[in-house]
DNA sequence: TTGACAATCGCCCATTTATGCTATTTTTGT
DNA sequence: ACAAAAATAGCATAAATGGGCGATTGTCAA
């Protein structure tokens, strides 16, 4: 039986957790609390294998929340619970030593496996924070700003070329469409990163970490 | 439909992973390879999404392998299917480039799902494999790159501000020159980077840790 | 003191890019 | 099933860029 602890201050989605967990088979909700504050005042009195760490909190900081515990707890298994999907908290929250993160548009299912993966000794990662987290070394690390990239894969495709030092004519050759669709990616590219020219969109996709 | 395309050395393993993927709802094996040189030479005439790469291969190394890929489709999505689950291979093979990484041991259901999960833009990796990931961050390492460029303090200047989004003309007048300085600057940088547009040149600089 | 290199300024010209429009067909998401 | 987004394609034009070729100062080290 995995014992889990929640820290999530929406009401709602605590007791809703803590229903989940304690409907499937192998695990538990030991407590729930919707402070950091309280929960490490009062974990030491359940049993706990696994934590369940929201990062808006009123209050301590979820984050803040997980070095503490960490330090008390080195062993700790805590799963970082949330709707941040920015670099800054994903990698903060690993640094602090969390071990793994999901997004709460998790499914149900999901989340169950999540947790065992992690009692397991897996780090359970939604999917898109799992590249980001890839795409950290392949970056050559370095601490990444956060912000939100919307590009589509096809948009990516053209700034990574473009940022290989291709023109639009070679771009429109390596992919087979033509000069005319790669000027409106690039457009398209402009608009959603704010910038006017080449240097700055390949120098914006290096910061946000699009490539 | 998801095409893939398979590198693995041993015959059995090869087949039963195409069996298996074309067995599969939504996914396609289009061409699979016993080396990596065959695959290299042969993959532009298949369609594909999605590489299986294994690391032990008699000729070429997976992970070089992998980085040739990546310079000629930076955008290609490559999962590394391997034995070695040691830190050298799991790094080097996410520095390469690779998007996820998957032992050989990962249930044909699990490897199914992964190859979705990194279509959809995830990095799926086996549990422990994770952990390691994850652990990269604990340990606090942040790899520092070396600069060994030889630019100069105004070239680096000049750099900069062009991956700031400036143009010539900006710069010029920020830095109280004239433009056909700003330009003969640009000339040295690209030629000492080996360079020949704005876009490679920031490409550049911010993989060599200039900016 | 000679040579290498940085920093500055100049001209010419073909090519590329940025930006303003519109518009169709697929894909995706709900 | 419908709406939104992505991917595709086109036209026109002014501005910006890349490359060729050359030149004058300084500075600093061999």
């Amino acid at each position: 039986m995995i014992h889990v602890i929640i820290t999530e201050d929406n009401d709602t989605i605590r007791e809703g957790l803590a229903l989940l967990i304690n409907a499937s088979d192998g695990l538990k909700c030991s407590a729930a609390y919707a402070q950091c504050e309280d929960m490490l005042a009062d974990y030491k009195n359940h049993r706990v294998d696994v934590f369940l760490q929201d990062i808006g909190l009123p209050g301590m900081n979820g984050i803040e929340c997980v070095q503490l515990l960490r330090q008390e707890m080195p062993e700790a298994l805590i799963l970082m619970l949330t709707v941040y999907e920015d670099e800054e908290n994903i990698f903060n929250a690993l640094k602090a030593g969390a071990s793994g993160y999901l997004l709460k548009k998790t499914a149900p299912a999901q989340l169950i496996e999540a947790i065992k993966d992690a009692y397991e000794g897996g780090s359970p990662m939604s999917a898109n924070i799992a590249r980001k987290v890839v795409r950290f070394f392949q970056s050559g690390s370095g601490a990444k700003k956060p912000d939100m990239h919307n590009l589509s894969r096809r948009e990516v495709e053209i700034l990574s070329g473009l940022a290989a030092g291709n023109s639009y004519k070679m771009l429109a050759d390596k992919l087979f469409i033509s000069i005319h669709t790669v000027r409106s990616h690039i457009r398209h590219i402009y608009k959603k990163l704010q910038v006017h020219n080449q240097s700055e969109a390949v120098s914006r996709a290096y910061k946000n970490g699009i490539i």
